[in-house]
DNA sequence: ACGAATGTACGACTTTTCTCGTACAGGGCG
DNA sequence: CGCCCTGTACGAGAAAAGTCGTACATTCGT
């Protein structure tokens, strides 16, 4: 089927984890890094309800750097990552989290 | 001056950070390891208010493997560690993590 | 169709972390 | 004193994580 006029057709996710196999050792090792703390932050505090391009961060590495790091906070399920034309967008999985790790993500808003 | 009769004369604390030098990533990177992740969780659900020695925990780990892990934690800032005799005693910082990052402990309980 | 832009894939190198054997320190007890 | 016990210190090897250059894939705009 086709997606009916006026739906939203956002692409399909990146494979992630699902919500229950989800687990806090993983996703703390994915927020031990500066960088990708920073990245969950970024994505909490402006929570506009857009995905962002990993170029929005402003971060001053490399490019395959970059993908190293969302490629490790997606796995550890702290971020979904669409593929939007050329970009890839990232979103915090701010429901999941706060379903399975309630405080997780006022811990890190803190920070 | 010696203690007053009565006094709990506790042995000193190994060196560990200060509170306010406690870093959320550095707490986040010692708690992503799964035996460190337990040790924090058992002080804390078992909380009876004792130090525990390591030997308390029963790992079958050698035992420089164990060292290694409860320094992590403990120059992580997770836990305070005491020489009585001939054992090093470990208790969570229960006190100090609710202090910095509320809502963490209930967090590491909850997994 | 061409070039520019976004970002991946792969691989090599470096750095960090983990693991654990061995040797040793120091207290408690016979 | 001699022995056991808890645990450290040191160091070497293995494994994991981070870093980043280069080449490539895809898409958008002209």
């Amino acid at each position: 089927m086709t997606p009916a006029a006026g739906a939203e057709t956002r692409p399909p996710l990146l494979p992630e984890p699902a919500t229950d196999e989800l687990r806090l050792e993983t996703i703390m090792g994915a927020l031990a890094e500066p960088l990708r703390m920073t990245v969950a932050r970024e994505l909490l505090v402006n929570s506009d309800d857009f995905d962002h391009p990993c170029g929005w961060f402003g971060f001053d590495r490399p490019k395959s750097s970059l993908t190293h790091h969302f490629k490790v906070l997606r796995e550890a399920g702290v971020i979904h990552q669409r593929q939007y034309g050329l970009e890839r967008r990232s979103r915090l999985r701010t429901e999941d989290l706060n379903a399975r790790f309630p405080g997780l993500l006022e811990l890190v808003a803190a920070s």
